[in-house]
RNA sequence: GCCGGCGUGGCGGAAUUGGUAGACGCGCGCGAUUCAAAAUCGCGUUUCCUCGGAAGUAUGGGUUCGAUUCCCAUCGCCGGUACCA
């Protein structure tokens, strides 16, 4: 668009509301304790996720899902509620120190520039955040709790019994020793083959490794000591714990699948003289394992080969170790080699072939698998490979082949178990097990422990000392706590897997005894509870005041909405839920769910239909579209676009569209005169208009519908008909027309509080509360009924609303468009659907 | 493969306890205004047609007086996950 005249002068108002908010405080929340805190009023506490404040600046992405907060927040507060909805920076992270690492720029500094950029850009949508809220993860004042809510993960371990998490002090009353506290806690220690990163010099968590790889960076499998958090043990609460949640259905199903719950049952079979256990979904198939495959990692393979195959063994291992796990996934022909070593199956006694075979997996159960070729696809195709015996023990249901049935059936040739259908014979199975020793019921998960450390310099250090002489760990006295990272010059990853605070030797030297930890922790650290640090931002002495907690947080999650992207579907999302968890069994929240309702905004795509790229040349700079049309255009436009949840295509037409409906709201209250000058036009007057006044209360009732669906889109569309009506009227009835405004304002606030003002209203209109729908002005007098004919539409009726059955159905067959399609027929039967329609069914 | 979601005009999309399919916006066409243009306002715009109608919500079936909506099957697209035993 030319800089010459626009439709209408939003660029001479928009900032001058922005500073208004700003200087007058408009959307500060008090909380408990603080000046000007209503107990009275119900809370509602309303959450985007914060962003990573990137050099990049916002993306058209971004006030998608804060816009809708925004209306929803504006909304509430107009109802009553004390809404609590601010806003921070997620500002740790690998860009600013890579950009760091090639600048020489500390990464305080560039990200003290991208968040001024960003609050700046935020600011300029006129969203009403309580900016004094505001929080920063790189902020000391807040690492210092990131680092004491992981101390009270590395001082819990989780309870089997209750289900939860405990101080270890507990155990040391009870006399445990160190080294039995240290392999329970929450935060553990641990070596293990991890995702370790060449190009990032990093270790990665496995729920983050697609992502690093789709942006292009290495990685791979290498044995490392690092710091675990045990998330495994809050499985299957963290399943249960979902179900009453209000999420989209999508997004539970991608936890769920994650974390990955699979009922079976271990069995233990004799492997020359060792017990190895297997785990099985399908206990009663046991008859049918003709083999058993242990992982080349697993660690009795040495133990038990055959001297005979040692060498084939030893070079088997040898491949799979040195082939990374995406080689291994992407060639699915099967391969392995004999160990000759033989196992006993428990319920037979039959000896059956130990194989190692890199189909099966150290990292999921015990890494060693019962095969029953007969009724497993995978074994199937490894027995054939290698010519193993195959046994039937399941009897298809229908007239299927039994080679390769997985389904439930009926056993067969499987002893005691003969004739019994595969629910029963599961049960029947499990229970002989337990009898004899041999095994139980065992519920397995995917979900893994929760890699914790990583080998960067922009993240929080870990609180926590290692004894040069006995190797023991301890934490850093809370005292100590912010431990912030030091002064460095140059912390380029170094490959050293201990991260590049080992070069800075003068930090790691606590004491003559005591050098600290070099890891950091993973940018979700800070992430996963800034929801609570929002409701007291500035305590010192709590995370979270006690008072606090209890007027912000829920009993069935804390957060009333919380709204982000499904992205963070298994990261973000999980990871809080854990912590939450954790800080819920410790007794400092009283939820064990921090986000009670969730919504996951849809991806805009770029104008050719495809995802915003730099490379496509197709991203929308949110900046721009601000400058040409204004930041109410571009607020209405995001929530005009279609559904919030779906995916859709930017168009700079649509913005323009909507663009054209605000100046034609402009243009109720102004006219352009000779000299080009605004002023008011004189259509808003004094008076009545029972037919706007209908018109403004269904809209009244449709936009609040609306907001609580979050159907913006029809709000906006609804608030269209409005104007369009107002604008073919000519003159409106002042009352009428704040009204509508007052509806206006969640969504396009700066343009309704400058005709608000304009007309001479002193009070803002974010400061008013909702109008009040009059329902009486909605109910018609005379109504219109559709007349069909065999289901098809042949007449329109115009009747008194209270018509009767009978007279509106007499009417109906006399009308002539009717009679028409009826002459010649006998009418059969006549449906009468009061106030909307009748259908004659005549042949 | 498995899990989840989605298929409606030229385009974004509306329409839910099953009851006028295509609201609203974009685009396009015509008209008003204008010296002219932009902007603005008004009218029209699913398709076909013999202008009375006929067909139509991915495809095929079903339930119903009546289906975009509910059920079954098929096809297509998107997202997640993948040798998880």
């Amino acid at each position: 668009m030319s800089d010459k005249r626009k439709p209408y002068p939003f660029d001479q108002f928009e900032s001058k509301w922005q500073s208004h908010w700003a200087e007058n405080k408009t959307f500060r929340t008090p909380g408990p304790g603080e000046e000007g805190f209503d107990a009275s009023k119900p809370k509602y506490y309303i959450l985007d996720m914060f962003p990573y404040p990137s050099g990049e600046g916002l993306h058209v992405g971004h006030p998608e899902g804060y816009t809708a907060t925004d209306i929803v927040g504006r909304y509430k507060r107009m109802n009553g509620f004390n809404v609590l909805h601010p806003m921070g920076w997620d500002a740790f992270g690998l860009p600013a120190e890579q950009y760091a690492i090639k600048t020489g720029q500390h990464p305080r500094i560039t990200t003290e520039a991208n968040t001024n950029n960003f609050r700046r850009q935020l600011q300029e949508l006129g969203f009403g955040y309580d900016w004094d809220r505001e929080v920063n993860t790189t902020d000391p004042k807040y690492v210092r709790w990131t680092q004491w809510i992981f101390l009270q993960l590395y001082n819990s371990y989780f309870c089997d019994e209750d289900q939860k998490a405990k101080p270890v002090s507990e155990l040391e009353a009870k006399g445990w020793s160190q080294d039995q506290i240290d392999d329970v806690r929450l935060a553990f220690i641990h070596e293990a083959p991890v995702n370790w990163s060449p190009s990032m010099g990093t270790v990665l968590a496995n729920e983050e490794v697609q992502e690093w790889k789709d942006k292009g960076e290495t990685v791979e499998r290498r044995p490392l000591r690092q710091w675990m958090l045990r998330i495994t043990k809050y499985a299957q609460r963290l399943i249960d714990e979902l179900e009453p949640l209000d999420w989209p259905e999508s997004i539970k199903a991608l936890q769920r699948n994650w974390i990955g719950r699979s009922e079976g049952a271990e069995v233990v079979f004799d492997v020359e003289g060792n017990d190895v256990t297997v785990f099985t979904t399908r206990p009663d198939t046991l008859f049918g394992a003709t083999y058993m495959v242990l992982a080349p990692e697993h660690p009795l393979v040495a133990e038990i080969t055959a001297i005979g195959q040692k060498e084939a063994v030893e070079s088997y291992v040898a491949a799979c170790a040195s082939k990374s796990d995406m080689e291994r996934g992407l060639d699915k022909e099967k391969t392995g080699v004999a160990t000759g070593a033989f196992a006993i199956n428990p319920v037979n006694g039959e000896k059956i072939p130990v194989w190692i075979a890199d189909y099966v997996m150290m990292g999921y159960g015990s890494g060693a698998i019962m095969a029953v070729p007969a009724h497993d696809e995978r074994d199937f195709e490894f027995a054939v490979k290698f010519e193993l015996p195959i046994v039937q023990v399941v009897q298809p249901t229908g007239d299927q082949d039994w080679q390769g049935y997985t389904d439930p059936g009926t056993a067969i040739n499987s002893g005691f178990l003969d004739g019994l259908k595969t629910k029963d014979a599961k049960k029947k199975v499990i229970h002989w097990l337990g009898e004899n020793g041999k095994g139980e019921k065992k519920i397995q998960f995917k979900l893994r422990d929760w890699l914790f450390s990583r080998q960067r310099y922009w993240g929080e250090p870990f609180p926590l000392l290692w004894d040069k002489e006995s190797g023991q760990h301890s934490a850093v006295p809370e005292s100590e706590l912010p431990l912030l990272q030091p002064e460095m010059e140059d912390f380029k990853p170094t490959g050293d897997p201990r991260g590049p605070l080992i070069n800075c030797t003068d930090w790691i030297n606590y004491s003559d005894k005591l050098q600290r930890e070099t890891n950091t922790m993973p940018q979700w650290a800070g992430s996963c509870w800034y929801y609570l640090r929002y409701c007291d931002p500035h305590n010192e002495e709590h995370f979270l005041s006690p008072e606090s907690e209890n007027y912000w947080g829920n009993s069935d999650g804390f957060v009333d909405f919380y709204v982000g992207g499904k992205e963070h579907a298994v990261l973000h999302l999980l990871y809080s839920r854990f912590w939450h968890k954790v800080l819920n069994d410790l007794g400092h929240v009283k939820t064990s769910e921090p986000f009670k309702r969730y919504f996951a905004p849809g991806l805009i795509m770029g104008e050719d239909g495809q995802k915003m790229s730099k490379s496509l040349g197709n991203v929308v700079n949110p900046d721009d579209v601000v400058s040409n049309y204004g930041a109410d255009a571009l607020r209405l436009y995001e929530m005009f676009m279609g559904p919030l949840d779906q995916d859709k295509p930017w168009a700079m037409k649509g913005v323009e569209g909507v663009h054209r409906f605000l100046a034609k709201v402009w243009r109720l209250a102004f006219v352009e005169n000779q000299e080009s000058q605004w002023e008011l036009s004189g259509k808003i007057v004094a008076g009545e208009n029972a037919d706007l006044a209908k018109i403004t209360h269904q809209t009244i009732k449709k936009v609040q519908e609306a907001i609580e669906t979050l159907r913006f889109n029809t709000a906006i569309s609804s608030m269209m008909e409005c104007t369009n009506a107002y604008t073919a009227a000519g003159e409106i009835p002042r009352d009428l027309f704040l009204t509508f405004l007052k509806l206006l304002n969640p969504f396009a606030p700066h343009l309704s509080e400058e005709i608000n003002s304009a007309l001479g209203e002193s009070e803002l209109l974010s400061e008013q509360s909702w109008p009040v729908l009059d329902e009486s002005l909605l109910v018609e007098s005379e109504i219109q009924i559709i007349v069909q004919v065999n289901g098809k539409l042949r007449a329109r009726l115009t009747v008194p609303a209270d018509i009767s059955k009978e007279d509106l159905e007499a009417q109906a067959l006399a009308d002539s468009n009717v009679t028409t399609h009826t002459d010649g027929k006998t009418v059969r039967k006549v449906i009468v659907i009061p106030g909307k329609l009748v259908n004659i069914v005549a042949n």
